[in-house]
DNA sequence: GGGCATACCCAAAACGTTTTGGAAAGAGAA
DNA sequence: TTCTCTTTCCAAAACGTTTTGGGTATGCCC
C-alpha cells in the first residue's frame, strides 16, 4: 500500500462557491424554508413574498445546488446508459440514431444522461457501482442477449430500468421494442406469397435477442406455410458497417435457386444491392429485396426506391421512448412497455393480399 | 400559476436506502471518521483496523454515497459535453469517433461524462445552468466557431474547460488540436510541387474554425509559392455524409484545368473517387488526390490505397486528450494544450523533397 | 519520574438543500 | 370575548459524506 499522507494531496484549485439559498434568505430577511418553498411552487407562501423571492433569485442568478438536492431528495434526475466499449458499437449508425432520441427526450424532461463505455468484463461492476453510489436514478439497457445478466441484476436490485428489446417470454420490466417477430414473419410470408421458393435471410448478430427473434420468426413463417426448412438460407452479419452486406449477398447468390433476399438492416441491403447488380441480376426484377429500415439519418435510399420492400421504423423514436419509460418508472413507480410502430412500404409489383393491414402497420 | 399543494405530489417509489458509513461504523464499533479515513487511504489509521474496515466494507457491499461526497467535496467528478442538437451532428462519424475516445479516457480516469444535446438557442443557458448548479467539474467544447460565445462564457466563469480546436490567436485556455494550418499548407505545397497548376480544395463548413484555418493555410501556401489566387478552386461541404463529396468533385472536374483535389475529410474523398472515375479520369494518374484522414472506424479505405495521399490523425486520440486535459485542469488548476500528431502517407509517385520530416510528422 | 514524539482514534462541524412540525397573526363564528 | 380556521411563515432535523482539530495511549529518552 502506498504511503499515505496525513493530509491528502491538495487539489490545485479552489472551487468557486456560488450564491446559495442562505444568501438569498439573508438578503430578503426571510427563512431559507420560505425561499425553498417559494421556488418549488408550494402554496404556503404569500403571493407577494413569492414574487419578491423569484425576482431576487433571478437577479442574483441563483440556481439550487444540484448536489445538495440530490443528497436530500435521494434523486439524481440522471439516468445511466452503459455501453459495451467495443469499436463496433460506437461506429454503428444504429446506436447513434438511438442516442439522438435519448438525448432529445432527456433534454425535454430535464434529466441528465451519463453515457459510459465499459469493456465486457467491467460491465456488471459498472452497473453495481452506479446502483450503490446513488448517482443515477435509472438505467437504459440496449441490445440485450438471451438471459442478459444486466437485466437479472437490475431486476434484483429493484432499480428503475428499461430494456431496448424484449426478452422472449416474461417481460416483467420496462421495455421499448418493435414487433420483430411480426415484421419478419410477415416479411417471409410476403416473399413466399410473391412466388419465391428459395430465399436468403441476412440477419444481424444472433447472439443478440432481436436477431434471434427475427430468425425464429422467419423459421416459423416457412414452417407455417408448409415449406421445407431449406427454403431459407441464413446468413449472419456481425456488424452493419464494413462490407458484410456485400459479401453475404454474394454468398447467397452463389445458390442459383435463390430469388429473394431479406435484410435485417438497411445498411446490408444497400451493400447487397451492388452485389446483386455486380452479379448481373436486376434488383427488384430478377431478385426480390426486402429490408428492415431503421430510418438512419443521412442515408441515401434512392437506389432502393421502388425496387425494395422496406419496413420503416424509427430508432430515434425508440430512443425517446426509452428515457420516457425509465423516467416514468422513477416518478410513478409503474413499469410498462412501449411498442414502436413499423410500416410496410411495398416495392413495385409486390402484392400483399393475405397480409392484413393491422399487421402491416403495427 | 398552478394551484400548488401544501404537500408536493408524492413520488411513486421509495428510494431504497443502501448501507451507509454509519452502519459500518456501528457494526465495527468505530467512528465514521475512522471508516472514512481508512477507506480513503489516510495514514492515521492502524493497519489492523484498516484491514478490518476494508474487509467489512467489501462484505457489506458498501460504496460511499456519491451525492454526499459531491456535496461535501464540491467536486462531482463529472464533465459535461453539450452538443448542438442537430441531426447532422450525431450522424457524423467524426463525432462518434471523438465520443469513443472521450468515453474511454473517462472510464480510465473514473470520471463520468454527461452528454446532452441542446438546440442552438438553448446552448448557452445549458452551460450556465451546469456551471451554477455545481453538477459538473468541467466542460468539453467541440468544433468552435470564430469568437465562440461558449469559450467566452466559460472563460469568464472561471471553470475548467477544454476546446477541441484552437482559436487563431491567443489560446489562454485548454485545447486539443491538430496542426491544421501546417497540414493543409503542406498539402497545398505538395500538390504544387508535384506539378499541378490548378487544383480544387473541398473544405468543411467554413463557419467553423478548423475549416477556416484550413482555407487560410491553402491560401497562404499558394501565395507563398508565387501563384495566382485562382490556382485553387474552393468548395464547401457542410456535411460529410450524403453525397456532397460526389457533387462537389463533379463541380470541380467541370474545370478541365483542374488536375488535383484536396479533401478536408476522407468521407468526401471516398465519394470524390467515384465522381472522378465516373468522369472517365484515372484517380491518382489523371487526377491527384490528397485528403485528411481522421481514422474513422469501419471505413474501407482500400479504394484509395496507393492512389491518394493521406494525412492520418486519430480523432479518437483527440477525444482521449480532451478529457485528460479537462481533468488535469480540475485537479491541478493548470491549463494546457495538446497537439495530436498527423502523419503524411504519400501516394505512389508523389514526391515531397522540399517538405521536411518534422513538418510531415507533426 | 517528567517530557516529548508518535500512533491511533474520534466528536463535531460543514456542505446546501428539502421536509417536518409547528407558531403567530388575523378572520369569522359563536 | 373566545374558539376555530386559514394563511403565512420559520426553526430544526435530515440526507451521507469529508475534514478539522483535537484527545489518549504508548514508548522512548533524559
Amino acid at each position: 500500500m502506498a504511503p499515505s499522507p496525513r493530509r491528502k494531496r491538495s487539489a490545485g484549485q479552489t472551487p468557486t462557491r456560488g450564491i446559495t439559498i442562505k444568501h438569498l434568505a439573508a438578503e430578503l430577511g426571510l427563512s431559507i424554508t420560505t425561499i425553498s418553498r417559494a421556488l418549488n411552487g408550494y402554496s404556503d407562501v404569500g403571493e407577494a413574498t413569492r414574487q419578491k423571492i423569484v425576482e431576487a433569485a433571478r437577479r442574483a442568478g441563483y440556481t439550487p445546488n444540484r448536489n445538495a438536492q440530490r443528497l436530500v431528495t435521494q434523486r439524481s434526475h440522471t439516468i445511466a446508459w452503459v455501453q459495451s466499449e467495443h469499436d463496433a458499437k460506437f461506429a454503428d449508425p444504429h446506436f447513434v440514431e438511438v442516442l439522438a432520441g435519448v438525448l432529445r427526450e432527456a433534454r425535454l424532461s430535464r434529466y441528465d444522461i451519463v453515457l459510459s463505455g465499459e469493456p465486457p468484463e467491467g460491465q456488471m461492476a459498472a452497473y453495481e457501482h452506479y446502483v450503490r453510489d446513488g448517482s443515477v436514478d435509472g438505467f437504459i439497457v440496449d441490445v440485450p442477449r438471451p438471459d442478459d445478466p444486466r437485466v437479472a441484476f437490475l431486476k434484483s436490485a429493484g432499480v428503475p430500468f428499461v430494456v431496448h428489446g424484449r426478452d422472449g417470454v416474461a417481460n416483467d420490466f420496462g421495455w421499448v421494442d418493435i414487433d420483430n417477430h411480426g415484421v419478419f414473419y410477415n416479411l417471409a410470408k410476403l416473399v413466399v406469397e410473391n412466388g419465391h421458393r428459395k430465399f436468403a435471410f441476412i440477419n444481424g448478430d444472433e447472439q443478440y435477442l432481436y436477431a434471434l427473434i427475427r430468425r425464429r420468426a422467419v423459421d416459423a413463417a416457412v414452417r407455417d406455410l408448409g415449406l421445407p426448412p431449406d427454403t431459407v438460407l441464413y446468413f449472419e452479419g456481425t456488424h452493419p458497417m464494413g462490407d458484410a452486406g456485400y459479401q453475404l449477398t454474394e454468398l447467397a447468390l452463389a445458390d442459383p435457386e435463390v430469388t429473394a433476399v431479406i435484410y435485417s438492416s438497411i445498411l446490408f441491403a444497400l451493400e447487397g444491392l451492388s452485389a446483386i447488380t455486380q452479379a448481373g441480376k436486376k434488383p427488384g426484377k430478377d431478385m426480390m429485396i426486402a429490408s428492415m429500415n431503421d430510418q438512419l439519418q443521412y442515408l441515401n435510399l434512392s437506389p432502393l426506391e421502388g425496387i425494395a420492400t422496406l419496413v420503416n421504423s424509427s430508432l430515434r423514436a425508440g430512443g425517446r421512448a426509452l428515457v420516457a419509460e425509465v423516467i416514468r418508472q422513477c416518478e410513478t413507480g409503474k413499469t410498462g412497455g412501449t411498442m414502436i410502430p413499423a410500416f410496410f412500404d411495398l416495392a413495385d409489383g409486390i402484392s400483399a393480399e393475405t397480409i392484413k393491414d393491422d399487421v402491416l402497420f403495427a
